[in-house]
Parts: C-alpha cells; structure tokens; sequence
DNA sequence: GCAAGGTC
C-alpha cells in the first residue's frame, strides 16, 4: 500500500480524486477521513493532516547546583547549557524537587529560572493525537510513502514531522516528496511522477523558527507577565511578530500625540441660484494666517456676482481593482466595517459550505484554467447580479485584471456557487457580496470620471469649484465600495455671470496622522514582513485579547505603551521587525545548506540572554511603569464616598467585569456592570455627573452607560405586558411586568405573583422596550418590541418557546433547497429567524 | 498561564 501524506484532509481528498482512475472510496482511520483508490493495481490511500500535528516545548527540566558551578536538568538527565555563561547570575535553591537534587524547575513560572530558561531544551510534542494516532496506523501497512504537504517551508517541516512519525513504527518504507503549487490534473499527475526527496535542510529551516519564536516568546512573556503579577490567567504577551506590531501602533500614536495642531481658515463662498446653487472654496483652499483671510472677505464684501473665469474638463479613467488574495480582502472588508479576524472566520465558513474559493492565499492572478465564464454563470443565479453578468458574458471572450502578485498555489479569492440573501447570515452575505461582486469589477472595463474645474471670480478674488462625475460606470456598476458621491455642478460656460451669494470664513486645525484601522495595519504588517496572510489577523486579535490595543481605529493602551517603552528601552531586539528580517535571512542560510539549526538558534538564544539580562536589573522600573499603566487603563472617576479612583475590576469568582473603588478594603464601593467588553469613558454623565463607560455586548453596537443604577438614565419604568398565562390557567388573573432589578441592572419580565407561580421570561438587556398588547401564537406569552439602534425587533420572550424551533426549521428546509447541490447544507449557519 | 505557524 502507498501512503500519501498532504497537509490539510481537503488536499487529500482533491488528490485522490486527481490521481485514482476510478472515483475513490471516503473511508475513516479512527475519526480520521483517508481516501482510498487503485492505481495501477496498487492501493494507494491519502489522508490529510490538521497543519502542524507535533509542537515544540521545553522539556521538563530545572535548574540545581552543580560541584563548582550551577547546570540545567532535563527529567531525562541531559544537561544545560553545555557552556554556562559567567553573566548568568546564580539561581536561588529551594528544598525537595520531584526529579532531582535541589534547584528551581523551569515549568513553574519564576523569575529567577528565566536565564535557564533561555537554554532550555526543546522537544517536538505530539499535537495532534487523532490524527498521529491514525497516521501510524496506516504507516504500519504501507510499503512506501509520498509526502504530499504544502510546497513551502512550513509545508516541508510539516511533512518532516509526519515522517518522524511514520518512521516510529515503520523504519523501513521509502519515502519520497511530491511538490505540487496547483490542484490541477497536469500538476499533480506531474508531481507525482517527478517525485523528489524531502529537503531536510529546509524542515529545519522551519523548525528554527518554531524554536526562536518558542524561546523568546516564552522568556519575555514570562518576564512581563512575572514582573507586575495581576493573577492567574492575566498573561502579558511579547512575541517576534506581535511586540514589532504593537510597536508600529504606539509609534503612531506617539506622532499624534506629538503632534501640535495649526490654525487655519477656510473661506467658502455660495454661488447660483437654486436649484443650481453650490458652493465652492477660495482658490487658496487653506488661509495660515488669519488676516489674510478677512482681507478675502473685506473684498467680496457685498459682491452679489460672480464671473466664470475658465472651465476645464479632464476626463480620466479608473481601472477596475485586481482579484483578491487574503491581505486585499481583508483590507476591503476592514473598510467595510468587517474585522480581519472575523473575515478570515466567515471566509472559512463560506469556503467550507462551497461558497467561495480556498481563502488563504497570495496569488493575486486568476490561473488560466479557471474558467471565468462558467464562474459568471454559476454567480448569475442572483438576481442582484444577473443583469450584470449578461452583460458581462454577451461581451463574448472575459479578460481579467492582474495583480502584481503571481503564485501557482491557489486561485485568488473568488465565489464558487450562487448564493443570495437568503441562503446566508447577515454578516456571511455581505463578505460574499463583497467577494462575487469584486470577481465581477476583475472582470469589467474601467470606469470613466469626468472631473470638471471651474473657476469663479468675485472682486477679483478667485473661488475654485470642482465636480466629478461618473460618465461611465464600467466596474463602479457592479463594485461601489469605497465609492465617493458624484458632485454634480450646474453646466457653466466661460464669461457667464452667475449670483454670489456670500462667503463664510472658518477657523480649522490641521489633523494629527490618521491612527492604523485593522485592514491598513495588515498591510503595513505585509510590507514589513512580520508574520503570514494566515496569522496576521490573529496576532492583531491577540494584542486586543491581552488589552494592549482597543477601538477600531486602532489605539493603544497605556499597558500597551508601557510594555512596548519598557522593552524597546532594555531589550529593543523584539521591538523591531528587522528581527523577523534577519531571522528569514537566517532561515535562507539554513535551506542552503550554509549553516545549521543548531548554531543559529544557539546564536538566538544567546542574543535573548543579553537582551534578558539587561532587562532584569531594571524590574522594579519596569514594575513600576506597568502597574501605572494598568491603574491609568482600569481608571473610570473619583469614588464619590472617599475619593480615590473608581477602578475597572474583574470578579475572581465569576470573571464578569464590576467597578470597585482603589481604597478597597477601607472604602466599599462598588457599581455593577452589564455583561460585555466594558471600557472607561473620560466623559462623566451629563445627567448626574458620575462616571461613564462604553460596554460592548457580543455581537452589538457600543453603548455608553453611566456607571450609577439610581442616576435617571438608567431608570426604567416598570411596563405591564401582559397577563400570566400560567395563574390564568389555574384560574387567577395576574398581571406581567417587565422590570429592571436596580442593583444588577438586569431586565427580565415576572408575574406579580411570581413567588407562587414562578413564570418568568428573560429579556434582551438593552434597546427601548415596549409592550404590544398580543399573546404569542405558539406559548401564550406576551410578545413584546424592543428598538434597538438596529431597529425594532417583535419578540416572544419565551426561551422554550415551541415556535422558535419551527421557524428555524422552516428557513432551514428554505435555504437547504438553494444550497449547492454538492455540499451538505450547515444548519449554524443560517441567519436565526428573530426579526419579524 | 508562554510564540507563531499550519488548519478546523
């Protein structure tokens, strides 16, 4: 049997089909999907991998005192380092260790073990249990093996971990490697009778990064986070992609705060007469000094005409955009209000239920064996488009446009099925509209603009007015994002004398720089080749997940410019990107054969050990500077009983967010907080002056609340809604009421005589509530409205409602029908049926 | 309780 070895089931599953003559069987090695076919009368069977299935770790080890010096452990008895460097200081000892003599073990997290730690060694650790389960499994039986993995570095080290695995029950198989850059009949037949030997320098090329990234990451994110202990779970990160990201942000916001807004004056004057009246500004668009500008307006004074001085049209024209690959969709998408991270989470979805083509990618021109004109046709079947696409495929042959990225790996990013309205959630839809209709502008004509500008003389002063107009839509017909509103003028001609209504001066101040939003950072990121399309959005993510950033556009937090001063200032080598830079050259060195793993993570670590010494005896600085940063960050107002500052907390027991007072335990203040991410507002409530904070709940717009549930602007009055269903059928008559408790700020609806009866009824926490006077068709209970900034929502506050399951059912049986006939409709992911 | 990189 030949076993074949890809990085990802999908690829498995393309390749059998690609390679058996007859169509292959789906079958599974315990929970694992293989797929096996006939060659030639040989069985062959592919499985996929889940990326990477083993992982670095440091293996279990401590530090102890040696006759004459001090040494690293490992359990197995290897020692560390081989040559201890005389900058290490000495470490402290401590009584009765599982695996040896006296010493400090390196897995619990201690200061003191942090320059052992540097040392370490590492070992590759199962990840993927499943899967290495069944991977050695089917390598008993096999006589010889093709690793299949992705042609890249991490692609060649994944494949080299497989083999390791392979090779632990079954020595003796050849293996061989099949490299492949397209999942196409010629490439694949072609990979696999050209096969090659796995390139073991660049697995270890692969391997050094993980272990550079596993070092420095854990010694520094140890550090941070032992240096100004705020409790379990509370972790502060540093990695080599991450801290140079973080930098980037900070650096920006320090230009803002640096910077020192000008005063300016802007003069607009009114022309025309309605409904052709516009406006227009003076020719010298910004006034830096300000009697400049008044002397402008001392000359138009009382003008009441203006004369066209010139008109001139120029006509230019706009390419349609090039197609997607992962960083231009995520960019597009940014724009459009769509994070990264959750781009690439619906992306994965979409792709999944056979919406739209594999989303990771750099490629950022269509193959030519991608049949565009079958693709327009397939996406036709939504009416928003249809019209276009027959425009589009009367034209006859479809040409597309190219990005200056070209790859073999995977198409760029393009709809692969219809899919409406309808067929998808809210959220899901719009990436896809957005993904099928760029498909569509790839391939249209350019957009025409005629820009025209006139030019208007009042007294002798010249006003400027310009307008754009779209004379020929092309792409802009079917993609309008990012689009501006035409700015039509009236059709003037020179020499013509038209009304000068006056003109208005405005003082202005120029901008501090725009703060990175999520889509510009990723293409910052790109440029400065810190970490890949697959992993940027994530590390994005991570630094809000870790509280060094906030808001979209992207700020920092004071935690965040603390941690990223106090490393730039003793061990500036993670701050820079140029670490990821030189490590790439080095990870070059590797593949070529010029160096080793060995030495260069040697080299590595000792860097980290200088950098971490130098760190080390400034800890109570940086303690310091943290633990401003995180009070500055929790800080809301002044605690109205004592004083100090009312702090952002979160429960020990119950993780939830509430807000305490800083003179804890001699002051008892607190105020609670609705679930959500909730963060300090400077403003106080222009009701009662108390603080206020923005809270976020899942999946909702931002709301700003003050921080007092007796201050007005939290009250609600109590609304009766209905009457109980249930004391009505024991022959009562009782009255609903939806209520705010006062002390938790939780709304839900409760019958009068709750106490016997017991019906309740949760409710959505916030949005304007309103009773309708009607019973639910399905439960009895009473249906209510609630407005939110999305508009108002009809609800039966019932959760075991019978009638909520049957409307799911019904759009599901809806959307399952229009489903691509091929793949197996995903119930999650249809858009619940709340709104009525 | 660490990173970054694959993929789900």
């Amino acid at each position: 049997m030949k076993l074949v070895v890809t990085e990802k089931n999908d690829a498995a599953q393309k390749i059998a089909d690609l390679l058996g003559v007859k169509k292959p069987k789906a079958d599974k090695v315990y929970s694992t999907p293989v797929y096996r076919f006939d060659v030639d009368g040989e069985e062959w069977v592919t499985i996929g991998l889940r990326g990477h299935i083993l992982e670095p770790d440091f293996t279990p080890s401590m530090v102890y005192k040696k006759r004459g010096g001090w040494q690293g452990v490992t359990e197995e008895g290897e020692t560390f380092p081989a040559d201890l460097p005389a900058t290490l200081p000495k470490p402290p000892f401590k009584k009765k260790k599982p695996f040896t003599e006296d010493g400090v073990e390196l897995k619990t997290w201690k200061m003191d073990a942090l320059p052992y730690l540097v040392y370490a060694p590492i070992k590759k650790q199962p990840k993927e249990k499943e899967i290495i389960r069944s991977l050695k499994n089917l390598a008993k039986k096999a006589d010889s093996v093709i690793i299949a993995t992705d042609f890249d570095r991490e692609g060649e080290l994944i494949g080299s971990d497989a083999l390791s695995c392979i090779q632990e029950v079954n020595a003796s198989a050849p293996v061989s490697r099949a490299r492949y850059s397209a999942f196409t009949k010629e490439e694949i037949t072609h990979a696999f009778s050209n096969l090659v030997e796995l390139d073991v320098n660049l697995a270890s090329a692969g391997a050094s990064r993980q272990d550079i990234d596993l070092i420095w990451g854990a010694v520094l994110t140890r550090y941070l986070t032992l240096v100004k202990f705020a409790g379990y779970g509370n972790v502060r990160s540093s990695g080599r992609v991450q801290t140079p990201t973080l930098a980037l942000i900070v650096a920006k916001e320090r230009e803002r705060l640096a910077f020192v807004p000008e005063d300016y004056w802007v003069i607009r004057g009114a022309f025309g007469a309605e409904p052709d009246a516009f406006e227009a500004p003076h020719a010298t668009a910004r006034f830096k000094v300000e009697a400049e500008a008044q002397a402008v307006m001392a000359h138009v004074e009382g003008a009441t005409a203006a004369t066209v001085s010139s008109v001139e049209k120029k006509k230019r024209t706009v390419q349609p955009p090039a197609p997607f690959n992962t960083t231009s969709l995520m960019a597009a998408a940014s724009a459009e209000g769509i994070s990264p991270a959750r781009t690439m989470r619906i992306a994965e979805s979409l792709y999944m239920d056979g919406y739209i083509s594999y989303p990771r990618v750099d490629n950022t021109v269509y193959p030519s064996s991608l049949d565009l004109a079958e693709t327009v046709r397939a996406i036709s079947g939504n009416p928003a488009y249809a019209p276009y696409c027959k425009e589009l495929l009367a034209k006859g042959e479809l040409k597309a446009t190219r990005g200056k990225k070209e790859t073999t790996d995977h198409p760029p990013i393009y709809p692969t099925a219809k899919a409406t309205p309808d067929d998808l959630a809210p959220a899901d839809y719009k990436l896809y509209n957005l993904i099928a209709r760029r498909f569509l502008a790839t391939l249209s004509e350019a957009a025409v603009i005629e820009g025209t500008k006139v030019t208007l003389d009042v007294n002798a002063e010249p006003f400027v007015a310009k307008g754009d107009v779209l004379v020929k839509p092309g792409y802009r017909a079917i993609y309008p994002y990012g689009l501006k509103k035409d700015e039509q003028l009236p059709a003037l001609s020179e020499g013509e004398t038209i009304a000068f209504g006056g003109a208005t001066c405005t003082k202005k101040q120029t901008e501090p720089p725009a703060r990175y939003s999520q889509g510009k950072l990723i293409q910052e990121m790109e440029k400065l080749g810190l970490g890949t399309k697959s992993t940027r959005h994530s590390i994005i993510e991570r630094l809000y997940t870790v509280k060094y950033i906030q808001n979209d556009p992207i700020e920092p937090s004071q935690l965040g410019m603390a941690v990223c001063d106090a490393l730039d200032k003793f061990a500036p080598h993670i701050t820079h990107p140029e670490m990821t830079a030189e490590l790439e050259e080095e990870m070059d060195n590797i593949a070529e054969g010029r160096t080793t793993k060995a030495q260069v993570v040697d080299t590595s670590r000792n860097l980290l050990s200088e950098q971490l010494a130098s760190l080390l005896p400034h800890s109570e600085e940086v303690k310091d500077a943290l633990a401003d940063a995180v009070a500055a960050d929790a800080y809301v107002g002044p605690c109205p009983k004592c004083g100090k500052d009312l702090q952002l907390r979160a429960s020990q027991k119950t993780r939830g967010m509430f807000i305490g007072c800083a003179g804890w335990p001699d002051c008892d203040v607190t105020y609670p907080l609705p679930k959500g991410k909730v963060e300090a507002v400077p403003e106080p409530c222009p009701t009662c002056g108390m603080p206020q904070v923005k809270v976020t709940a899942f999946r909702s717009k931002p709301r700003t609340i003050c921080i007092d549930p007796n201050c007005s602007t939290n009250k609600e009055p109590d609304v009766e809604v209905g009457e109980c269903p249930a004391c009505k059928a024991n022959g009562k008559t009782a009255k609903l009421i939806a209520q705010k408790n006062p002390r938790t700020l939780k709304r839900f609806i409760r019958c009068e005589n709750y106490d016997e009866c017991g019906t309740g009824y949760p409710l959505p926490q916030y949005g304007a509530l309103a009773a309708t006077g009607e019973v639910c068709e399905h439960c009895g209970a009473p249906m209510v409205v609630v407005t939110t900034n999305r508009g108002p929502w009809r609800l039966c506050p019932n959760f075991d409602c019978p009638g909520k399951e049957q409307d799911e059912g019904k759009k599901d049986a809806k959307a399952g029908a229009k489903k691509p006939a091929a793949k197996k409709p995903a119930a999650k992911r249809k858009a619940p049926a709340k709104k009525a």
